[in-house]
DNA sequence: CAGCATCCCCGCAGATACTG
DNA sequence: CAGTATCTGCGGGGATGCTG
């Protein structure tokens, strides 16, 4: 199995990922925002379903508001999250994911889903490393 | 298009990705291994052939060689990178994936990629929320 | 060349208090 | 309810110096 199936051509189609210098290049930020702590709860969060603002807290568990306003923000900012703040009172915001949104929250559900499905071979291979490591 | 196409079934097969109190559950370090600044580049850098450590560091570009030590340690006791000390003068180690990582790498790298196409529409849906953000 | 050890800083995240 | 504003700490990560 090549690259290729991956989605894109080849491994260099992925462009200066390592900006030399400057500033780190877009994409990187972007990935950054998706990956991120709580990013990534959010997103997979929502590809269930639409979600309140202390309902999706309530979700995702330990999460500071601060860290979630900011991570809504920071996805909304980028397309991939849609606020709907209803002039009620008391306040009323829906987040949901946009289809730009749709498809990044399944990526990161993939990965996630993968992550989940290895956790054996992954903590096996922790204890042939640590086993290793001890008897030196 | 649904969840079961990003691969399980359905998005509670996450399951506990947000463990009430204590510590984080196992798989989300494994993912932000993964995820990780440098572990991104890492295993997107191996998915084109093996790298010796100093010539990853050139390839990656900006990034300490302390990190870089740790990201690989990281990524080699997870199994998902295979280190090859030869012991020869001057030192020689050689980095490559396990089949576990490509598998990672893989999905790391759609990801990535898909943030580099989709990013033309990240940078219009950031001039709209600024532009509403700014006449308020 | 491929690391390890140490020092040090500043930036992110948590906690707290307040508002529309 | 859904945020904002402010303070504070602590640890991730860079810089530097040293080894096999």
């Amino acid at each position: 199995m090549a690259v290729s199936d991956a989605g894109v051509s080849t491994p260099t189609a992925v462009s200066k990922w390592n900006l030399e210098g400057e500033a780190m290049c877009p994409h990187r930020l972007v990935l950054e925002h998706v990956t991120s702590r709580w990013g990534v709860l959010v997103l997979i969060q929502l590809l269930e379903r639409p979600y309140r603002f202390s309902e999706l807290r309530r979700a995702i568990g330990r999460v500071s508001e601060k860290m979630l306003t900011q991570t809504l923000q920071t996805l909304e900012r980028d397309g991939l999250v849609h606020r709907d703040a209803k002039p009620v009172i008391p306040p009323r915001v829906d987040y949901s994911l946009t289809d730009l949104g749709r498809e990044a929250a399944e990526q990161v559900y993939a990965l996630a889903s993968w992550t989940e499905q290895r956790m054996g071979e992954v903590l096996k291979a922790r204890e042939v490393y640590d086993a290793a490591k001890a008897q030196l």
